[in-house]
DNA sequence: CCGCTGACCAAACAAGTGTTTGGTGATAGG
DNA sequence: CCTATCACCAAACACTTGTTTGGTCAGCGG
């Protein structure tokens, strides 16, 4: 179907150049379209915007929830779950990516839902670190914080020569321990 | 001098919405000008960008340099560049926000004098992590991009009512230590 | 074979883009 | 007082933006 490489296609386009910047024709052309073919598709600009988001989200959450089965302990549960997040962002034709665009300038009910799609996400992570042995006294959301702005930083310096998505997740956790 | 004006109002634009999504008449506005009279303080938008980003860069270099004079210590010495570093990111009216600008998209020759630029500046984190007493086999290059990236990411989330920028900071150091 | 539906194209719309042009008024030097 | 320079405006330039409109064409149920 079209209307998946529309969503894949955005996808990518979105997260390398954020949502203003790329145009209903950037995304039409790689997909086999004219311009005014998505609209076959979907109602608005914003509305792709939405269900590539909320595709985004679906698709990470899955494959951190998978990752997730079988595995215990606190820190073993992080580790596995950052890597699946990491590797859901840095793969090449994914979704994910998109969440790492910059939400701010769009029309606030917009921002609104797709702030709340990433937060249903990161709940998640909430619970993992709620869960692990710190110091007392440590501030658990700006601890998540920093993991998560380091995980989600890599986009900017990943180079697929390096080490793997899942082997730097697994440093940048082991880091904080 | 409305130079300045035209530098600060990009700057903040920039660092809220990307350089392609920030129109000119964006800038113009509240700078007090029309669209067209940039162009008697700049050759281009693309001149424009880079004159934001050289003051950016420089402004928060020259902030890291002054905190790091009378610091000893590769500990302190880390911590002291990390709370100016933030802080000239999260200060409100500063040129230095448009460091987290995304760059990707911009033409070629332009975005590799940004780039130029920025690890220009970032090389006093290389010499500051090469300076850390760390555990034998421990990846430098990618313990130094876990603290930037945590430490870049700050503005997604970072609300003036919370800690104080340098207190951040040295909590996201500390994590790390 | 008819008619219908879904998917798409071609072309246009008003509005917004970066940029250029020619002119205006204030200010300062000789 | 004359002239030159600076800083800016007003309006236009060609082009791109999101979106709409009307039409075309393949495939398919009856």
């Amino acid at each position: 179907m079209s209307r998946d490489r529309i969503l894949t296609v955005a996808a990518r386009l979105f997260a390398a150049g954020g949502f203003e910047a790329t145009s209903m024709r950037d995304i039409a052309g790689p997909s086999g379209l004219l311009a005014g073919s998505i609209y076959h598709h979907f109602h608005s600009k914003n509305d792709l915007i939405q269900a590539v988001y909320r595709a985004g989200v679906a698709e990470i959450a899955d494959a951190v929830d998978r990752a997730l089965m079988n595995v215990r302990g606190p820190w073993p549960r992080l580790e596995a779950a950052s890597a699946a997040h990491l590797e859901a962002l840095l793969a090449d034709s994914a979704h994910a990516a998109v969440m790492t665009a910059d939400v701010r300038r769009l029309e606030p009910r917009l921002r609104r839902k797709l702030v709340a799609l990433r937060d249903g996400y990161e709940r998640r992570f909430v619970d993992l670190v709620a869960n692990l042995p710190l110091p007392p006294g440590t501030d658990r959301s700006l601890w998540r914080l920093q993991l998560l702005g380091a995980l989600n930083w890599t986009p900017t310096w990943y180079r697929p020569r390096g080490k793997p998505p899942a082997a730097i997740a697994r440093v940048l956790v082991a880091a904080l321990r």
